[in-house]
This record gives C-alpha cells, sequence and structure tokens, in this order.
DNA sequence: CGTGTTATTGAAGTGTATCAAATTGCGTGG
DNA sequence: CCACGCAATTTGATACACTTCAATAACACG
C-alpha cells in the first residue's frame, strides 16, 4: 500500500481578476469556458472564486461529489485514482486553461479521482449552478466543452491501448516527450512518470539508465532529465 | 499480425420510420440524440438515413474522416482500434440508442477507431452539418452529448487503469458479466472477450475453464456461456 | 544538519504472451 | 440433409518482460 504525501492545510482564496488570468497566454490552449462567448467572461467574473494551493494540495479527493468546476488558471494538476490494492495511477495532467470535473457536475456523479497539484497553483472555481444555466442559454458553451471532452475521451483511448500493448520502455520514452513538451516548466520525478506510464518506479530507473548509456538523455545533472536525441527516442517509439 | 474477417458487401439503404425505431423501447438507454428535444425528432426524420448492414460489416475504418454521425436502432457495433503491431482491441459496444462518431465530427478529426458489426444492425446516419446546426440552435442536445460523453470518458478511464492493475481472471470475469448483462442477445466468441478484456483467446479460455472446474460457469452447451454463480465472479471481481 | 523522500541496484519470482498442433463446432454449398 | 471446409476452440510447452521485495545511496527540505 503506497502512501502519498499530501498537504492538508487549508487553501487560501485570493482574488484574482480574470483579465490576467495566465490561461489566456497560454499559445496552446484557449479556456474553453470563458472564451465561448464575451457575456460568460463577464458572468464567470461574477460567480468564481479564485483559490491558491501550495504544492501537493487536495483539491478534491477521489469518490466526492463536486460541486462545481475547477479551472486551472495557472499551475500544474494532477488527475488520478486509486485501486483497491493501492496502486495510484494517473490520468491527466491539468495546466492553464483546462477544466476538472465535468462528469461530476454534469452528471451528478462522484469524481472517479483525485486532484493533487504538482506546483503551486491558482484555480477558478466556478459553482455548478452557474455552469448547468449558462449551458441552457449558450450553445457555443456546450458546443466548446464538447470538443474538449470528445478530445480527453480520445486521448485516454489512445493511452489506454497503447499502455496495454507497448513495452515499459517505449511508455517511458512516449511519457518524456509527451510530459517535457506540454509541462516544461515541472522536474518529473521518477514516480510520476511511472505512474503516468503505467509502471514502476524501478522500471522507469532501469529504462532511462538504458536510454542514458545510448546517449539519447542525460541525467547526471541533480534529477534533471535532459533529452539529447528526441529522435532517436521517437523512432524507438514508432517501432512496435 | 490478426487478419479479421469482414463481409465488404454493400449495406442496403431502407426507410424506417423514426417512431417505430427500436431505441426508443430499449429500457436501459435513451436516444439521446432525439430525446433533447421534440424539434429535434421531426428535424433529424427529415434528413436521416437509415441504413441496414449485415453481421461483420464496415461502417466505416479507422482514420477516416467521418461525415455525420451514426445512431444505432437496432443490432450490435464495435469499436476497435488497430495497433502498429497487428493487435486489436475493442473500445466500446454500441447498441440501441446509443450513437457512433462525435470526435470525428466536432473536432473535424479522423476516428480513431473502426466501427464494424456483430450483428444485423440499421443505423440512422445524421449529416455532419444537421448536428452541428443543431448543437447551436438547441443547447438541450449539448447538454444531453455532455452526459453520455463524460460518461463514456469516465467507463474509458476506469476500463484503462482496471486492464493495467487487474488479473486477466478478473478481467475475464468483469468481461463476462458486464457484456451478458448489456448484450444478452449476442453469443460472444473467446476471442472477442478477450479483445475487450485486453488479453488473448488463449488466456480467455484458460480462465474460462477454470470457472468452469469451479462451477461458476456452465461451457458444455455447444460454445454459449452460461453464468451459475455470478455471485462468486463478483466476489473474485471485487477482491483484488 | 538530520530526517524522510526519492533514486538506485540486485536478485528472485511469476503471470501472461507466444508458438505450435490438435480438435471441435458451425455454416455453407452441394 | 449431409459433408466439407474453415474458423473458433482447446491444450501443452516455452520464454521473458516486468513486478516485487529488499537494502543502500543520494538528495532535498525544514
Amino acid at each position: 500500500m503506497i502512501q502519498k504525501k499530501t498537504v492538508t492545510a487549508p487553501a487560501i482564496s485570493i482574488n484574482q481578476n480574470c483579465s490576467n488570468c495566465k490561461s489566456h497566454f497560454e499559445q496552446f490552449n484557449q479556456t474553453a469556458l470563458c472564451s465561448a462567448h464575451q457575456d460568460l467572461t463577464v458572468l464567470f467574473e461574477k460567480v468564481k472564486i479564485s483559490v491558491h494551493f501550495k504544492t501537493h494540495q487536495v483539491l478534491f479527493e477521489q469518490d466526492q461529489e463536486l460541486l462545481g468546476l475547477y479551472t486551472v488558471s495557472d499551475g500544474l494538476v494532477k488527475l488520478e485514482t486509486v485501486h483497491q490494492n493501492g496502486q495510484l495511477h494517473t490520468l491527466r495532467y491539468v495546466g492553464p486553461g483546462q477544466a476538472i470535473g465535468f462528469n461530476s457536475i454534469i452528471n451528478s456523479d462522484k469524481s472517479h479521482f483525485s486532484a493533487i497539484t504538482l506546483q503551486p497553483t491558482t484555480v477558478c472555481f466556478i459553482p455548478k449552478a452557474t455552469i448547468l444555466e449558462s449551458l441552457k442559454l449558450y450553445p457555443e458553451l456546450g458546443l466548446s466543452l464538447l470538443k474538449t471532452l470528445t478530445q480527453d475521451l480520445k486521448l485516454a483511448e489512445n493511452k489506454w491501448t497503447d499502455q496495454l500493448t507497448k513495452d515499459v520502455s517505449i511508455r517511458v520514452a512516449e511519457a518524456l516527450i509527451y510530459l517535457q513538451t506540454h509541462f516544461q516548466d515541472h522536474k518529473w520525478t521518477r514516480k510520476e512518470i511511472a505512474e503516468w506510464a503505467g509502471t514502476t518506479p524501478e522500471s522507469v530507473i532501469r529504462t532511462l539508465a538504458h536510454f542514458e548509456k545510448e546517449k539519447w538523455i542525460d541525467q547526471s545533472e541533480g534529477r534533471n532529465i535532459k533529452i539529447i536525441e528526441k529522435e532517436k527516442l521517437q523512432i524507438l517509439i514508432s517501432q512496435n
């Protein structure tokens, strides 16, 4: 049974202005919620509650029913599930501009994952009622959410079948590239990579040692993993 | 490299009335599309094209971009992906009242799976433009689709982590119960069970042999699998 | 500066895939 | 309706990638 270390100190409610929300400046991902319609930007600004979390704090736990939607405006959040045997498994990493908790608020369902920060993180909380009401008034919002959800579903299904068919070394290579390109500013631990790649820290370490021997990566500098030959890794990935 | 046997004969276009569509009578699942709003029932009736497929016919192939949405009105459709190494993997089974192809039409994306019938199946094809237009006019439709999509995402994520953490015997037990309760009228082959459970036909057979020895199931009658002690299987599932 | 988390290495065990070969059962055409 | 052919099923033997367990080393953080 793996124990996880989480900070339980209360989150700090802050007053943040939507107009300087970091998520708007991220090039790779617009905020699905606000950008759908001008009115929504104004509406959400009124009702939203900005909260700041420190590293390893818990936004909410698995099996909890959510009272609203969380949108990340700055930082990084991990969504993970715990199994009966205690294994941890990372479903998604959520960065600025992405939202968490659709299933729970739309289906009044319990969340099947916990949400934990990996960095100091600021999130906006928007109450369930506001979202549901807005969905009825602004079809653009529904369409926008549908886009992100269908993409998430595709990603999940691809990752799922990948992990069943591909070897650990390939999964680690994929994880390295994916995590470093999507979330550059985070120093990924072996454990985090393992939970994302669906394997154990030991296997990740052995694989990384192999990559280093081939001179595809460099991990001499502390715990930082530097990719030297991205192409070689991608060749490995495309092989099997 | 596993070769799949599919029938390539052209599908038969038929004239079916929405009012007697079988999907409305299914107790377990209302048609998400039509039931969202009265107007939509009328609208979809006008533009839809009913098509009939025989067993093992292909609705569409992987990597193909879809021109519209497919809703199953009668029968059973398998969604599967093929990997580089040729392994087949079943993502979902789609029965009456469920729709296929959201991601492709909403994101103008290629489908990441093929859709193949397992039974004689009638589907309704609704053009992409109609769906997108309706989403703008009827927020209820978007909300309805969001519900099914978030559930699909949850199912996919659960199944994904299940297959990584649970033993084959448990996955087979889960598959048996799931498939037989959701799609009673289909005779599931060992291969189909394997592709759903993320394993091989051989492993499924060995597991079934074990279950039979324990007298939890009975497979003496032809190739039909009859569950005798559902509780015992569920105990097994809940253990690890 | 110490303590706990992360990283590392080694040895051992095992569940499951893979391959091959025989058998059964089903559907199709004669 | 029977026989044929092919796919699905079954069984056994083998291999191995990966997990698990354990023990040590290195680092980070308060």
